[in-house]
DNA sequence: CAATCTTAGTGTAAATAGTACACTTAGTGA
DNA sequence: TCACTAAGTGTACTATTTACACTAAGATTG
């Protein structure tokens, strides 16, 4: 049963935060999972990377710390969206003995506040060799049966994200700091799941002030070299 | 400190949920506030309906049964929009006594889930006579200082209804069944706190098939009666 | 070095949606 | 019957969205 809290930095054993972090390289949509440790009787099972809130924390710092601690991301987009609590989401994990490494009652249960943050995967990239083995991007259109109730929450992160693509401009911190207007297109497709007119994408971006053209074009292709963008954060003007 | 967890019913300490409950009169928006039970000490102070989520039901049944405990009201849209974690939340409460009625450590940390919803003022009222000097309707502009960090959350409430008004056609749930276009509209002005011309609004409304015109008009009134739609769900098309 | 391949980049006409604006009508009450 | 109040209605103008096809720049190949 619960244990009871005699410090002030205890866990607190009845909420964790989950983060769904999407990345984007030019052709899928992914999703950052981290294989559960093994104990040997059982299968390994993928999960998002989520953790217990500590005592002394609020909710963004839990989120902020946790993707720190699990994949080494700082200061990225990331916004709690849901929180899930289901009392039987616990029930999905295989090995109960995993669950024993962070939480003294494996069968408790517990609440969990979603978060979902938008990664430039380029940018990521270099960095997941310290990670090797622990950290996967999966397709978001491949995502196998994972721990917890984690497939719901990744599904209602899509959602999420489809609802923000539409109104926001939020696009921009799926890709590198320098970009192409065909890359910006393809993103917007893949994530809305549509196919959009190359002209009338253009000309909408012509009456927005938040992206920029740089003198620079694009290097290393095959064809007609692409003008590069960057974005101007609104915020900044 | 936080009691262990000895009974499957027992509820969790460490969660709850509140609802910002909103009506509408034709010419406010307000809030349903509750006054906690003043123990003496201290002077009454207003919260949002909320309690603590119970062990074995999830968050919506949560939010449901509190607001049927509270106010009686079953059946109505209700929506989980933000979830408030910060340490130092409960501060606010000036009776710490009040607390100790539900909780066994006042001072205990607790999450809350926060819920909206929109119910017909016109079809309450008459209900609200059973819980004359516990609940408050209180205009949204008016909303004195309340316990915990409610003011913060009705806050949040408020921002989010808006920006669901400006896009989904939720506003029929803070109206009477029969309602006239210019309940409607004032409805949208008083949300948003704009000025809406009249001819515009209802040209809008015609491309709309959510709400039907009815034989019957608007009786009572001292001038030309209006006519009364009702509102026609898109999910039962 | 000419031909080919690939993606970049550009404009216009038609349809749709949004805005601004003022008078007549139906009922009540004095 | 006159005055008051809110209901109800149309048109011209502007802005936004949609559909649609060719030329341009650089890389690769024979």
């Amino acid at each position: 049963m619960a244990k009871s809290i005699t410090s002030l930095n205890a866990p607190n054993p009845n909420v964790s935060v989950d983060c769904v972090v999407f990345g984007f390289d030019n052709e899928k949509l992914k999703v950052l999972l981290i294989e559960q440790r093994n104990t040997g009787q059982f299968e390994a099972q993928l999960a998002l990377p989520g953790d217990l809130v500590l005592e002394r924390e609020n909710l963004d710092e839990a989120a902020t710390r946790v993707l720190k601690q699990l994949t080494h991301l700082e200061g990225i987009y990331l916004k709690q969206f849901k929180t899930f609590g289901d009392p039987n989401r616990v029930n999905n994990v295989k090995d109960k003995e995993w669950l024993r490494t962070f939480r003294e009652d494996p069968a408790a249960r517990v609440i969990t506040v979603a978060y979902y943050s938008l990664v430039k995967l380029e940018d990521y990239l270099p960095e997941a060799a310290s990670f090797a083995g622990k950290v996967i991007w999966q397709p978001v259109d491949e995502i196998p049966a994972l721990a917890f109730d984690h497939n719901i929450i990744v599904n209602e992160a899509l959602k999420r994200l489809r609802e923000e693509f539409e109104f926001k401009n939020i696009g921009y911190e799926l890709l590198p700091k320098k970009f192409t207007l065909s890359m910006l297109q393809t993103l917007h497709e893949i994530v809305l799941g549509v196919k959009l007119d190359k002209r009338n994408f253009r000309k909408k971006l012509k009456n927005s002030t938040t992206i920029i053209a740089l003198e620079e074009k694009q290097t290393g292709v095959d064809h007609k070299p692409a003008q590069l963008f960057v974005y101007q954060s609104k915020t900044l003007l």
